[in-house]
DNA sequence: GGTCTGAGTTCGACGTACGAACTGAGGGGC
DNA sequence: GCCCCTCAGTTCGTACGTCGAACTCAGACC
């Protein structure tokens, strides 16, 4: 085929791009301020000023990615009212939300690693032993398994 | 305080928004098309014109992508060369690269979740078992911990 | 010299994000 | 009753990012 200097030369992706979940997430939650909003409702903060403070965002574009959150069902509103105040509404994450948090986690990591010198900011612990969490990479067997040793495998069909 | 019906009501992030590194790695690689441009690397493909045609991204854009990836230092160019050509540039991942695996898994495994209805289109196995890899999160005892056991810490310095 | 290919660069049109200011609904003070 | 406050969300003009298409450039081959 061709081995010039002693290059593998992978020509085209083994799998379609249009196939793969990664695009589909992207679509979904794959800008900048969707995962800011995310961290924040991680972190427990549910009001909007709140939201826009920590953030800096525009009140526009906020309005525009918790509709959005919600639209798609990571996120959803809950009535909560102040004592001498009206009822007004606050947004908590889904189960489905939730089920994000390996990727804020993955985020968080590589930065504490590489941009804050493996001195972290924030730490993740378990609630209850207090112990520090992890993101792992493991295969089906137990393993701890290092980034370099995945391959991946199309499940459907191959592309061209 | 404040408990009108029976809300939490937290008002404002534990954490300093600044000092967390989400934040710094969304600076970094954070928009939609970096992402995508290092999926294309880790699925092995390293040519301009092959990740510009798999992405259907814009020639400028892939430019812009390509070049701050390997400023940050995440990607690096190699070169290479076909039998009866010139040589070229390709884009490999550095190991600083590599180490966003498990965000790329993350967005993968969320997505095969709740876009694909659990029937993945793409899976990830360790290269020498053959054996299927998953992203865990776990506490330092090894115990898996589940996403609404996690409560995270400032480090440095609550905020005001 | 002419042509082919891969890897970019340039350019004008368009779309989206931005901050700042405005609206709107309900509660409280006087 | 009237004014003012807060929180939440909308509107608006501007500025920046992204787009496709066309152009450039370098080397190899014929």
């Amino acid at each position: 085929m061709s081995q010039p200097s002693q290059v593998p030369t992978t020509r085209r992706a083994a799998v379609d791009p249009k196939e793969c979940s990664i695009t589909g997430t992207l679509a979904a939650i794959g800008d900048r301020w969707s995962v800011l909003v995310l961290r924040e409702l991680f972190y427990g903060v549910r009001r909007f000023n709140d939201i826009q403070h920590d953030l800096g965002i525009s009140r526009s574009v906020l309005t525009d990615r918790l509709a959005r959150l919600v639209e798609i069902g990571v996120a959803r509103t809950e009535p909560y009212q102040e004592p001498g105040d009206r009822v007004r509404q606050q947004y908590r994450l889904t189960r489905k939300g939730v089920r994000l948090l390996p990727v804020l986690v993955g985020l968080m990591e590589w930065g504490d690693e590489f941009l804050s010198n493996g001195d972290p900011p924030v730490v993740l612990e378990e609630r209850d032993s207090g112990e520090q969490v992890r993101l792992e990479l493991r295969s089906t067997s137990g393993a701890l398994v290092a980034p370099h040793q995945i391959v991946t495998r199309a499940r459907r069909r191959r592309v061209d």
